[in-house]
DNA sequence: CGTCGGCTTGAGATAGTTCAAGAGCGGTGG
DNA sequence: CCACCGCTCTTGAACTATCTCAAGCCGACG
């Protein structure tokens, strides 16, 4: 029922401006999505996880960049397939509508993010973005939250710098909000206080 | 084939979180959507013109408030008839999921602007935006360009400051970019110069 | 066990914010 | 029709969150 395709960490799946042939499952790892300026400044506007689609578009050409954070597996289509068997399926377009109206939805939620919260606003909103995205897979839940992309990675999508990032998860910890189980896992001390922060501190 | 509604400058057509029970399309004026934190910050996630719709939603509750920039003359209907119609109409299911991937492509170049681009760029980016816009409508097209709404509404679109806002106007007009023919119209005297500020000038 | 690359921490620079006046426009009433 | 008033917009000056640049640190890997 498709292809099997394994990248290697660091490789791109596809650019932006690239022709979008394909449809893509992501069965194992993880990726990221970006977009870049001219002069190489970079926004990630998503993180994949697996079961996530990817590549499904009703445009011609990839509006973002997908690349690999570590070695990843997926199952692909040509997209004519896909697109004519989707046309066999009232359903599915009802599904296809559903699925963008959530990233939609979460897309609008980041621009509140990156237009009006403070970094540390930032890192917790997004540590318990991923704690959340965690507790919904069987295996991954609980206290800790793994950290597939690098602390660049993270700043790029937070729309600050890697050493802002250093620095907020450095204060975190001072504050007894988190610890780091290892540089690339975060076991979360104070969910609630997590909170607090994430939307904008207790103030009254 | 639906009910009138006139709203007066400043008033909300719906609050986020409002149970989304009605569809509009707005047939005069403009209106200007946005999200608040706690604590009051508040980011503006677009603005509507003649012609657009309002209120379609796969959610119970909308996501954010809508609020009449001017007077507005509006269209509703309830969403209940919107829907039972939708299911009807197989070609309008698919239309919904173009309208979708279109908002969410905007959004995501709206990510890239807010996570990454300094004050002047936004700003030259928003011109060109809503000059884009204009030119798609019949009678609005040219190198004018209105603003309908306030600076502080442009700030907390463009994730500034209102101050910062006027700031780089008056940068714009010392560069002979724009020239402000009244307060809220801009005439567009070099689009280039301001498509090569948006994009981060010309580095090399 | 040493090296490399990413992470953390520090110190100084800065873009944008905040706070504070003034200026200009539009609306109102004399 | 003009003068006044209120509000938004503009401009200025000081402040600050975040960035930039620069070491050291530390963990992963050979």
């Amino acid at each position: 029922m498709g292809w099997t395709l394994v990248v290697t960490p660091g490789q791109a799946l596809f650019h932006e401006g690239d022709r979008a042939d394909r449809v893509f499952t992501l069965t194992n790892g993880c990726v990221k999505l970006y977009k870049l300026l001219p002069d190489g400044r970079r926004q990630v506007t998503g993180f994949l996880f697996p079961g996530d689609f990817l590549g499904v578009s009703v445009f011609d050409e990839h509006a973002f960049t997908a690349e690999a954070l570590g070695e990843c597996q997926l199952c692909w289509f040509p997209r004519s397939r896909f697109d004519r068997y989707v046309e066999t399926q009232p359903a599915m377009e009802r599904e296809l509508y559903r699925a963008a109206a959530h990233e939609l939805a979460a897309a609008q939620q980041q621009l509140v993010l990156l237009g009006r919260k403070t970094a540390a606003e930032r890192l917790a909103s997004f540590v318990l973005e991923l704690a959340d995205k965690a507790s919904r897979s069987p295996e991954r839940a609980g206290r800790f939250v793994d950290l597939p992309m690098s602390r660049s990675d993270i700043a790029d999508y937070l729309g600050i710098t890697k050493e802002t990032v250093s620095r907020a998860l450095s204060l975190f910890k001072s504050q007894r909000l988190i610890r780091l189980e290892t540089l690339n896992r975060i076991e979360i001390l104070d969910a609630e206080g997590l909170k607090d922060v994430a939307d904008g501190g207790l103030e009254f």
